[in-house]
DNA sequence: TCAAAAGTTGTTATATAATAACGTTTCGAT
DNA sequence: ATCGAAACGTTATTATATAACAACTTTTGA
């Protein structure tokens, strides 16, 4: 199942995207600073690629364009770490159902992904949550369920793609 | 990664799991009947064999139990081919947290997959889901957003495991 | 009843996703 | 300057899933 989708026609058509990378990589590199940690080259490239669509974006896809890049081709493990460090920072979230990766909107503030994803364009819209958050937090409370993790990916068509502008 | 988990102190503690079993097999039979699809032996040793526990299951170790039992080793097509059949006709849910799959409670009924995961005894609880459900839809109205498919899978621990019995 | 069509299974090979293990390099604090 | 931790390079392997095609079975309809 090679990824070969051609570029959605619009993959981000409501915005200059360029914005979205410089402002999600000014914020990474500052979380980074306040917190003492390393964005080194590899990890603020990797976060980079993953930013350059709102498609989430596989690790085997980022592997591919580093060795593009380099000349020469990377190893699985170097994408992995890269991605793992952004994971464990909270600056990009995975998606389980897709095997992807995708850039994290406000990384400042702890939070689960719960996420919509058309499957026409494949973008991935995050959802500041409140209700869905709530629901889950609930039903798990009446059954005495101590949540830790939510993993929601809501899968259909988006607006601008079933013409509701 | 090998899923060589101890089976968990009580993976059903609460119930003689043997009926689960029954009523889930005795159910999908019927089911299987009314529709004019076949449950053929494979596809039934796989329901079988993803119902004998509330701990989904991964795709290799249907594989591995298959072939001990046929004395030779199975492929994965066979296995992911029941599995197919299974989840298409609603008997089963994947769980795409654990690349791994559990059997269905209420497969007359359409409806998503809403669980509940816990880390300490792996036990899978679906969930009645109407709260959440209901969130989903009205966050994805809200946006435009048509729901097709949800995946909805909550980790953390059970009342059981926490001692809240 | 028999033959065609559709569905199911067997089998081999391969694709895709992720991690293990270990050595080397770089960074940062003493 | 040196030591220890963190990061990276590299090779190999594990885990999950599908492609492709042949053989067999069931159903259907002439």
């Amino acid at each position: 199942m090679s990824k070969n989708i051609s570029p959605p026609a619009a993959p981000c058509p409501h915005h200059g995207h360029q914005a979205c990378i410089e402002q999600a990589l000014a914020t990474a590199v500052e979380l980074c600073n306040r917190g003492g940690l390393r964005l080194t080259p590899i990890r603020k490239r990797v976060l980079e690629l993953v930013w350059q669509s709102h498609q989430p974006l596989g690790a085997y896809d980022i592997l591919a364009q580093l060795s593009a890049e380099d000349g020469r081709p990377a190893a699985p493990p170097t994408v992995y770490r890269a991605l793992d460090f952004l994971l464990d920072n909270g600056l990009i979230h995975r998606l389980a159902s897709l095997n992807a990766f995708i850039g994290c909107d406000r990384p400042h503030q702890a939070h689960q992904g719960h996420f919509l994803i058309c499957r026409l364009c494949k973008v991935a819209r995050e959802l500041p949550h409140d209700a869905i958050d709530e629901a889950v937090e609930q039903t798990a409370a009446e059954l005495g369920f101590l949540v830790e993790q939510q993993v929601v990916e809501v899968s259909g068509v988006c607006a601008p793609c079933r013409g509701h502008a």
